[in-house]
DNA sequence: CCTATTCTGTAACGAACGATACAGATATTA
DNA sequence: TAATATCTGTATCGTTCGTTACAGAATAGG
């Protein structure tokens, strides 16, 4: 067993008072006062557990990951590519409507800090908001093949489609919409599926970008 | 004539510089000595003309309103409601793609700041989203009353469905999205626009909502 | 020319920022 | 029990924050 003085506090529950903090007045605006007080430990525990503002931050949204890994499962588990993209706009929708706990509406990844005087911390949301999106067009290749998506279409191009729409609805549930409206709007973005899902082969955005990258 | 010493710099253009290092770095990222320096004046002369950095960054709004007047003017003018949604997708994608001078992907409205230690900065930027929609539903109940747009159709869920998609592709084109890749979403989003614009009239959270403010 | 008015640059204000030095407390290990 | 290691609270570090006092410069009106 670890030597020394055990820690007094628990680690995920302070992440999880730390997230509320981001979550509500973003990186830059959660002062090392705002986090300590709202976790409930002072500052030289917070530096030995976690090593600076920005480690906390990088904790707390893996920690917001794992929250989420769920809901993402489910997602992907959905028997056709069509139901993926239900599941996860109107389960975007109902989340970031109420968040839970006393978070506020909207998502953190987007709360956190879109923009900001150090540009690493929006360099850090963007990559964890592309894993999600990773995830659906993988999602998607592998409904191509399984035949529930039209050959012609583009997985990449949905996946950003539905990432896309996703934030538009995190922005709006900041700004106070409601949760009907909210999943009005989702069900607006999916209403066109069919045509969306086989409009997609017409530009080759992609197969340039994939040749670049390579 | 106006008494006293002139005025040493052109107003409009320190709102320019101003307004680009507020694009790059939030409301509060963008520290005081970061502005008077890129405005190339120094704080008093800034607190005279503007007041605080608080009226100074409501300038800027302002400013940006400014700048995309016409743009919207066009989008409004457009002859019919499926080609408004259409000149509102494309002409955000292709801006916030190239935002012209070296102002950064993105859009201001978003990238000022959608949280905040002084939640009074989010609320303001929302407002200005806010008043874009509403021009939108505002043209949307118009075209239902020249019959291009369907008897069922709900204007004000259609105008946030394409303000919650501009905004997804603002944070797209701020995370590195190229120009291709967001007119595709602006492609996808604008696929299915028959069927989204025959579908709103089922839900009723928008007379809900009505009520509750009048 | 004289006064009133407004802007400019220098220099600095108090407050808040993120981060730490240090000593005492509390655990494991030998 | 002594030695070692880690965590805790207090108190404070130097820096940067937004803002302003002040004196000099530049204009208009009389």
């Amino acid at each position: 067993m670890r030597t020394g003085r055990p820690r007094s506090f628990c680690k995920d529950e302070a992440l999880d008072r730390a997230m509320n903090i981001f979550w509500r007045q973003g990186y830059e605006g959660a002062s090392m006062a705002d986090l300590t007080q709202a976790m409930g430990i002072n500052s030289p525990s917070l530096y030995a557990c976690f090593g600076s503002k920005e480690g906390l931050f990088k904790a707390v949204l893996d920690h917001y990951d794992q929250r989420r890994a769920q809901f993402m499962q489910d997602v992907l588990d959905a028997p056709t590519a069509a139901e993926v993209a239900e599941a996860f706009l109107y389960g975007v929708a109902d989340f970031v409507a109420n968040t839970g706990g006393n978070n506020p509406p909207g998502c953190l990844m987007l709360q956190g800090g879109i923009s900001c005087g150090d540009s690493q911390i929006p360099d850090v949301l963007a990559k964890h908001r592309a894993e999600k999106e990773a995830m659906l067009r993988t999602r998607f290749e592998k409904a191509k093949c399984c035949g529930d998506l039209c050959e012609c279409a583009n997985p990449a191009a949905l996946a950003r489609y539905l990432s896309a729409m996703a934030n538009g609805i995190c922005v709006q549930a900041a700004a106070g919409a409601s949760p009907e409206e909210l999943r009005e709007v989702a069900t607006l973005a999916l209403s066109g599926w069919q045509s969306a899902a086989a409009d997609t082969g017409v530009r080759d955005a992609d197969k340039v970008k994939s040749e670049e990258t390579a």
